[in-house]
DNA sequence: TTTGTTGCAAAACGTTTGCAGCCTC
DNA sequence: GAGGCTGCAAACGTTTTGCAACAAA
């Protein structure tokens, strides 16, 4: 269950071990090897950090350009095998991140729409103790709405918990 | 911090403590108390469970009609003041739903797309916990993805663990 | 009375689709 | 060689916008 968390030293591996397993998905349900699904799949790897279909499109451009379609046909694809992330931050438009080795969690700013990122293991450890009812957890996200430490100080903003 | 458990026997007031604590969030925001916006505000209380802006305008048609331009400014509002949470599922539209109250996860299977919930109290232990910069959570939400029992047991797919 | 909010319809935007040609298998 | 995948451009559906009328403050 759940990726694996790779020591620092290993970093440079990852690109590998992500490569192999998204053959291995591509094998598993019979889905052509192409050029293009690995050349997405290395530059997301390359990335660190959120993007969204034009930044990688503009990304790629210099180096094995793709069309649109299947950037989101081969993001739809890693979505899939779980080594990407898909995220809906307000009204801004769809972003993604790579999501081996890579877990994390954010803050979300409801006044000034700020996103912060924090990580925590003891949740990966709740996650894992449960049960589930058999779903066999690969990845997760957690996003937590409120009001960052700028915020919170700037306005006297009222909270569903106000004068408990 | 955090939306407060209501106990079962009090499930009947959350709907005049949401129509308050949205009145004061009016108030501060200085925003106009227009029927439109209570009447929106009471008809997801109403309702158990996700919704997209078609099934409310469908539910709302006949109690209290309202355009849609007006459903999404609303549920604009509504979740900056923390008391819906926006769901983007697949490919499917954008779900909405109450979260005051009603703090709970949700297991993703990347194989045939259902969706499960599950609540987890020690996650908001965890949160509550943590300093996490001055940040003050109100609401938050975890999307675990992965393999539901059925398509785990369907298929020995591989996992970024494979062979560990 | 003032000005924010609503409803309507049109516009904009991100994403999906259909099709011809290409390239894995 | 067959069929899946790609690129392109058109189509689609959801969300946003502009504007006139309305109503909360």
């Amino acid at each position: 269950m759940l990726h694996k968390t790779i020591e620092p030293s290993k970093k440079d591996d990852i690109k590998e071990i992500v490569k192999q397993y998204f053959t291995e998905y591509l094998i598993q349900h019979e889905q052509r090897k192409t050029p293009e699904r690995y050349a997405i799949l290395d530059k997301i790897y390359s990335w660190k950090g959120h993007f969204d279909i034009d930044m990688l499109y503009d990304l790629m451009k210099d180096d094995y350009r793709v069309s649109r379609a299947t950037l989101y046909n081969t993001l739809e694809l890693l979505k899939d095998c779980n080594l990407i992330i898909k995220h809906q931050f307000g009204s801004e438009s769809t972003q993604y991140e790579k999501s081996y080795n890579n877990i994390h969690h954010h803050l979300i700013c409801t006044k000034c729409k700020s996103i912060k990122e924090f990580g925590d293991e003891n949740i990966k450890k709740i996650i894992q103790s449960k049960p589930l009812g058999g779903f066999k957890v690969i990845n997760y996200s957690l996003y937590a709405y409120g009001l960052c430490a700028k915020c919170a100080k700037a306005s006297n903003s009222i909270t569903p918990n106000k004068g408990k």
